[in-house]
RNA sequence: GAUAAGGUGGCAGAGUGGUCAAAUGCAACGGAUUGCAAAUUCGUAAAAUCGUGAGUUCGAAUCUCAUCCUUAUCUCCA
């Protein structure tokens, strides 16, 4: 274990806290994860980056992580009650799980595309069915729950007043939830009040999703999922517990009174939230065509964009806001973001050209450890990449000085290079999940571009400026870049 | 309407009582490099008085109130 000083902000509390894992060492960590009827949103890949990075730093600092992100396949309920799963196979003409197994496909190719790892677990929720139907019996059995014509409902009034915990999450008032009418909501009839909502509904004929239970041949309530396997896989009390902020209501809200119903305990120490993603200052809506899939923003077919963003420049162009604030998507900002990303890999790799005479500390060396040491005190206050971004370009600065010789390269320590390294290593490549990218790892293409290159070089130095150009202009198109440098000319994609 | 989070340079985005005329990236400007460019790079240089108005305080971007705007949720959404 690492020495730290993490905090978190906990949006039950609504205030940074010292972290402590309730068992030390482990850290378990749940976090909501996507239905899969459709493809993946680019808001939702912004959210499990962020986790990403969390689940990266808590593992960094030396905990033993157990990161369970659910696969919903079943349970949402659509305006007219018809199940999100069986709509999309409906539309599709397909067996619900071949709808299920597609898209999940899709959302691991995406999320590896974004090069964020994999959870430990990642339950379905079909596969729960008995874990969930357990737990309705629990909250029957506690006496939050009624049962109406085969389907049951949590009993959000009953809950309320007896533990007094119903609408902390979300700052919701019991008393004007209960005033709310909802006329068009399906089986409104059978419940007690309008904010009681489903645990398990009863199917009816048309329903192709259906399990028996004790109740009805039925189906569970969507909020029902993540209260059963964050309980089955990291326990009824858990450390984090995490998901995009248009969650809170209702889904963690009724989580948690669902957790507290059937284990009367609750579920997690720290609620962590992330902030949506907009496009050009406003929200991404299919409808209104303030959209783009992650497929579009890598090759650039979207009118959103003037080019294609690789996934690691998204990926760091994310990471620059804080996970907590709106991250505003515009093509300007992926620009800008490109050429930041590139400059701290070149960064980077010139750290491997540096070398020092000596193994004398110097001033350099400590204002060095100074920055990195505040990078990390960064990510300590919840997870500020930003800052340590910030903080590492000011690095950037200090190895590109030594390497232009605006600094003299004995001024730094051989031990003071290594640590460099070390720390960009670390931060950039383990705890940030950026990785290179661009290598063509083809031999054939390398081979090419290095006659190329050494035949215009033959054409400048005989002053055959016509042919040089028309060499570099020709390969420009072909989205190539040849960089004259110094000590001849180098290439990469553009 | 209610609830929650916001409005900071040209853009993105940190900063939440004094060390802030405000980090960092990009752009712009000036220099280096170049056959010219691009790319790269340096800059004790330039650029925001922090939505608006009022208040608390010795002192506010940071706290309070009002007001305008944005986003989210209240119905499925990361």
């Amino acid at each position: 274990m690492k020495n730290h000083n993490l905090t978190i902000y906990n949006s039950l509390s609504r205030q940074k806290e010292k972290f402590e894992s309730l068992h030390e060492g482990f850290a378990g960590m749940y976090v909501c994860g996507p239905t899969v009827y459709n493809d993946v949103h680019l808001g939702n890949c912004r959210t499990f980056i962020s986790f990403d990075v969390i689940y990266r730093y808590l593992t960094y600092l030396g905990y033993t992580v157990r990161y369970v992100r659910n696969i919903t396949d079943v349970g949402h309920l659509l305006d007219d009650g018809e199940d999100r799963m069986s709509k999309g196979a409906r539309l599709d003409n397909l067996e619900p799980m071949e709808v299920a197994q597609k898209y999940t496909l899709g959302f691991h190719q995406i999320l590896q595309l974004f090069n964020t790892l994999p959870p430990s677990i990642e339950p379905r929720a079909t596969g729960h069915i008995i874990e969930q139907i357990e737990m309705v019996k629990n909250i029957l059995d506690n006496g939050y729950a009624y049962i109406m014509n085969g389907s049951v409902y949590f009993d959000t009034v009953k809950f309320a007043e007896v533990t007094g915990e119903y609408g902390k999450l979300s700052g919701r008032i019991i008393e004007e939830l209960l005033s709310e009418t909802r006329d068009n909501l399906k089986n409104q009839d059978e419940k007690h009040h309008p904010s009681d909502f489903a645990i398990w509904m009863k199917a009816n004929e048309e329903h192709i999703m259906r399990w028996p239970s004790p109740w009805s041949v039925g189906f569970p309530g969507w909020h029902l999922e993540c209260s059963a396997m964050s309980t089955k896989y990291l326990g009824k009390q858990f450390d984090i517990h995490g998901g995009g902020n248009d969650l809170k209501f209702p889904h963690h809200e009724n989580e948690i009174a669902q957790n507290l119903g059937a284990c009367n305990i609750h579920p997690a120490k720290y609620w962590v939230h992330t902030n949506m993603l907009l496009m050009n200052g406003r929200k991404m809506s299919k409808s209104d065509g303030n959209t783009i899939s992650p497929y579009e923003l890598f090759t650039g077919e979207s009118v959103h964009v003037s080019k294609g963003y690789s996934p690691m420049v998204v990926r760091f162009f994310m990471l620059q806001s804080h996970y907590r604030s709106t991250n505003d998507l515009t093509d300007d900002a992926l620009q800008a973001a490109e050429k930041g990303y590139k400059r701290l890999m070149e960064a980077y790799k010139s750290l491997s050209d540096l070398l020092s005479d000596h193994n004398n500390p110097t001033e350099l060396d400590s204002r060095i450890s100074d920055i990195i040491n505040g990078a990390y005190a960064d990510m300590d206050d919840d997870f500020n990449t930003p800052r340590a971004i910030a903080r590492l370009f000011e690095l950037v600065t200090i190895i590109n000085s030594l390497k232009e010789g605006q600094i003299r390269i004995s001024e730094i320590s051989d031990t003071g290079i290594k640590t460099l390294k070390s720390a960009f290593e670390t931060i950039i490549f383990e705890i940030f999940g950026l990785k290179e990218e661009n290598s063509t790892n083809d031999g054939v293409v390398d081979g090419l571009m290095q006659l190329i290159i050494e035949l215009r070089q033959i054409a400048r130095t005989n002053k055959e400026w016509t042919t040089a150009d028309k060499i570099r202009d020709g390969l420009n198109e072909l989205q190539i870049q040849i960089k004259d440098g110094k000590d001849g000319s180098s290439w990469s994609f553009s």
